[in-house]
DNA sequence: GCCGTTTTCGGCCCGACTGTTTTCAGTCG
């Protein structure tokens, strides 16, 4: 978390709304920090994390919240929150006491939060005994001996910080889902082949398949007397750099890529995608990577629970043990126990009088609730749907029968329109499609209206080829169209009408992120309203781990869409697989969903390797609830025709 | 700071591990 972040959103120059959601929610979040460092009540700080929350996940528009007042109806915002809420909504102007917070607190300080096992009450005493304020001076504290005379403080909590500050610079606190699963992949085979090991599994963010992971949880079943044997197998496992602890029931360590035997490479990285994450470095500082890992060692009984316990997220799991405090039931990662028998027992030690559960699907059950899958546990709406048994049935991976936006060496993609067809019949779709880059975006060799239309030639004659063989497959004709000034598309109406489809997206990031929100969203449905456009490819541009997309009013682009497709003209949005990507955001997909927008799983593939990120695409949709009838990858080659035409 | 079918006060999720203690606070997940 760097510092220079770290400061209180600007307003809107023509608010109001002056301010975002997730603008407010990103403020709430701040104070809550601010808050915590100056040893406030943590109660009160959690009435600002939870706040944060809300209205990140909330999908009304916050100016009309607002305006209706509606926004203390909210559970989580009172009185005094609401206030500060609609004033810097309608305002543009933060609470005095929020800006005194950030220019009260040294940045430093909100650095050192970064550092493993230094939290905001030891950060607090050693500012006010030692004048420490950035890592910096905390470096030079503890070398000078200085922390450990402090009360409370010892010779071995300032090495530790010492050792902190080195993995701090050598550690990156987040990694991609593709980079996350490899190593929990590994990592969770290596355990399960160990001697003794009933069952290991991979838990955490990683099993939620957050577009991040920020660090491993394994949950291994094992009876309690293999545990010590088990424990000392795993610890001598190739691929671990370092040992954080050890105890009865957890370990904490950190892994590094030589845990993948077969080596480790990033493969093949867009050049525009390579510049966002650091250019050429990047692979480099990927393979000399780190990641943090847990394992908890579990008998079988309590399996499904710590499995639970572990997957998360917290706030899902805040909600479920309420919900088991109802009942008169403790929920723990040791089980589910009845109140009334638990008595004074706690933890491992109350274990035995746990309700029984097989599985995860019993745990559920035993609170009057369907099995929720891994990527819903967010508490954005689940554990409601889990009780009216309307939870939705997610796609899985052979539901994809083909995907849209493709390229070929037309442009910039390695392998030929042949090479991508096979690759795509290979893995058993229906059909593909092509969309290489157009004109404009010189550096990905954009295809000129000639080539482009030459490309097409070729696509019909092999599609009359496989149908005379009665071959299920088929090529669809299109463009990646980048979106030009004024909303406009990279070719004539003419050329465009001779395709099947258009992809339409930004790439001139530069100007569309130097722009204000409320232009960009213009522009955007100006190009939507195009009658040529099919799909909103890459709709905000961003890079995970390497930069924000542009601003841009996403609920209002959905609702624009929904209403072309209420009329009969197919406007679909794009959820880009590429793990770099994974843009349309899961959190948007349930209201692409619930607008009736059809969502279209794109790998944008450059190679025949490419076509499988579409596995991060489905994980991804799955994360945002959609079902076989909110994407157009489910459709048969016959009735994506229909769709098309 | 929020909340309320014990409603304007007194709670607010829970437990393991670590390092410092001599019974516990801080941090983490």
């Amino acid at each position: 978390m760097a510092g220079s972040d770290f400061a209180l959103p600007k307003p809107r120059p023509n608010g109001p709304p002056f301010f975002s959601r997730n603008q407010i929610a990103a403020a709430l979040h701040q104070v809550a920090v601010l808050l915590e460092l100056q040893g406030a009540n943590v109660f009160r700080l959690r009435s600002y994390q939870n706040a944060s929350r809300t209205l990140g996940g909330i999908t009304e528009d916050l100016g009309e919240l607002v305006a209706t007042g509606k926004l203390f109806d909210i559970k989580g915002i009172g009185k005094g929150l609401g206030s500060a809420i609609s004033q810097a909504v309608s305002q543009g102007e933060w609470p005095n006491d929020w800006i005194d917070l950030h220019n009260n607190t040294p940045p430093g300080l909100i650095e050192m939060l970064g550092i493993p096992g230094l939290g905001p009450k030891r950060i607090k005493i050693m500012n006010e005994e030692l004048g420490v304020d950035s890592i910096a001076t905390l470096k030079q504290a503890a070398l000078d001996d200085s922390i450990a005379g402090l009360k409370g403080f010892g010779a071995k909590s300032q090495q530790k910080m010492l050792d902190g500050i080195e993995l701090l610079a050598r550690f990156r606190s987040r990694r991609r889902l593709d980079i996350g699963l490899m190593y929990g992949e590994a990592f969770e085979q290596k355990i399960a082949t160990i001697d003794g090991v009933i069952k290991a599994q991979l838990a955490g963010s990683a099993r939620r398949r957050r577009e991040t992971i920020g660090d491993l949880d394994v949950v291994v079943g094992v009876l309690d007397e293999d545990k010590e044997s088990v424990s000392k197998a795993i610890l001598a496992l190739p691929g671990i750099a370092d040992v954080k602890g050890a105890g009865d029931s957890k370990i904490s360590l950190i892994l590094d890529t030589s845990i993948f035997e077969g080596g480790f490479s990033v493969g093949h990285i867009d050049p525009n995608v390579m510049d966002a994450i650091g250019g050429e470095d990047y692979e480099q500082l990927e393979s000399g990577g780190t990641i943090d890992a847990q394992v908890r060692l579990v008998t079988p009984e309590i399996f499904p629970f710590t499995l639970a316990y572990f997957t998360g997220s917290k706030e899902h799991n805040i909600v479920m043990r309420q919900r088991a405090i109802d009942r008169g039931l403790r929920l723990s990662e040791f089980g589910l126990i009845p109140e009334a028998k638990a008595g004074d027992l706690k933890g491992m030690a109350a274990a035995h009088l746990s309700l029984p559960a097989a599985d995860e699907n019993e745990i559920y059950r035993h609170l009057e609730l369907d099995w929720v899958p891994p990527e819903l546990r967010e508490d954005t709406g689940e554990i409601a749907a889990a009780q009216d048994e309307i939870l939705p049935r997610l796609i899985i991976p052979s539901d994809v029968r083909g995907a849209l936006h493709n390229h070929t060496t037309l442009s910039d993609g390695d392998a030929t329109l042949e090479q991508m067809a096979d690759a795509a019949r290979n893995i058993g779709w229906n059909w593909l499609g092509i969309a290489d880059h157009s004109p404009t975006l010189k550096v990905a060799n954009g295809a000129s209206a000639e080539d482009l239309l030459s490309q097409g030639e070729q696509i019909r004659q092999y599609n009359a080829a496989w149908q005379q063989e009665g071959v299920d497959f088929r090529l669809f004709h299109g463009v990646e169209s980048d979106i030009l000034e004024g909303g406009k598309l990279d070719h004539p109406d003419d050329v465009l009408d001779q395709l099947d489809y258009v992809v339409a997206s930004v790439h001139a990031m530069t100007k569309w992120k130097n722009r204000d929100e409320v232009t960009n969203t213009e522009e955007l449905i100006r190009c939507i309203d195009h009658p040529a456009t099919t799909v909103l490819g890459h709709p905000t541009g961003r890079i995970l781990q390497g930069r924000d997309g542009y601003e841009v009013d996403m609920f209002a682009i959905i609702e624009h869409m929904a209403e072309h497709n209420a009329a009969g003209r197919l406007k679909a949005v794009e959820l880009n697989a590429s793990p770099y990507r994974l843009d349309l955001d899961w959190r948007l997909c349930k209201y692409a969903k619930n607008n009736n927008v059809p969502v279209v799983i794109n790998p944008d593939a450059h190679s025949v390797r490419g076509l499988g990120d579409v596995a991060y695409g489905v994980m991804t949709a799955r994360k945002g609830w959609l079902e076989t009838d909110d994407i157009l990858n489910s459709l048969s080659g016959d009735a994506m025709t229909e769709r098309l035409s």
